[in-house]
DNA sequence: CTTGAAGCTCAAGCAGCTTGAGGGTTTATG
DNA sequence: CATAAACCCTCAAGCTGCTTGAGCTTCAAG
């Protein structure tokens, strides 16, 4: 059996994080020991592991909630898991594209920028005036 | 002078982020009418539209305060609008890195998955084992 | 048996808003 | 000029996903 301490070592999730999964219900009310300190099983580092890949690709808590739901299901089809990945996928890819945009338009204003004075900065011009941006990006 | 809601519309921002704004010291306490409602003037719209500019690439409320301040010193030197903006530069490349390796995953993943249960689903099996991936995403 | 590391619970804090309750003000219309 | 709709006010709490801190207990090594 190991303690929280050895399976945030374990899994790399910090001790706090392990007992907020749990209040979140991602992890189930740990065992405990005769002095009330958690101790887990190899199926639950294994669950937690689960949980800090999903969390690393950027899934939300409701969302891996589902998964672990339906991990437990294995004779059920599988198209809710792909959902749920397939969601996610096009999730990261808004963000990438608006990302992009950001990053071309802080490009232009910092390189834009041969001024000394505030008083003719084009960081400061271009965000005062949305109309000198080449593109919506918001 | 504008209404709250005028100055929400002109600009795009909610009517509780503005009075947020003004909590946070973004906007300086605005003028009130008799019965004690803000009034705006077309200065205070341009401030908030460089705010929902900057805010909108991304910038702390701390950097937009700072950006502000300098703002307001005309004849200081501009390094340091130049060094806020280059630093939200960084931060926007290291943001868009990251997500392209979970959409690099997310891809392998969601295309892995050929089966129609849960028992030998791709997904569920390659969040549960990080040895799956083809590449650090963390 | 003592001591220091590690564990416990509960509450509050972080960013950047949003939402809701319970009011008061303004303004258009009859 | 009265009334009603639309708008405004303040203050407090909620959201996500943790992190931090206080104040206390348990565990393991020496």
């Amino acid at each position: 059996m190991l303690t929280i301490g050895d399976l945030s070592k374990a899994t790399g999730v910090k001790v706090p994080t392990i007992r907020y999964y749990e209040q979140m219900g991602l992890l189930s009310h740990a065992e405990r020991s005769e002095g009330n300190q958690r101790r887990y099983s190899s199926g639950e580092r294994d669950r937690l592991t689960f949980i800090r890949h999903a969390r690393d690709l950027g899934l939300t808590i409701d969302a891996i909630r589902e998964l672990i739901e339906l991990s437990q299901h294995p004779e059920r089809p599988c198209h809710d898991a792909d959902r749920i990945a397939a969601e996610q996928l096009s999730t990261v890819r808004r963000k990438i594209e608006r990302l992009q945009k950001l990053e071309a338009e802080l490009v232009r204003i910092t390189s834009h920028c041969h001024s000394d004075q505030i008083r003719d900065c084009y960081v400061i011009r271009a965000l005062a005036n949305h109309d000198l941006c080449q593109d919506e990006h918001d």
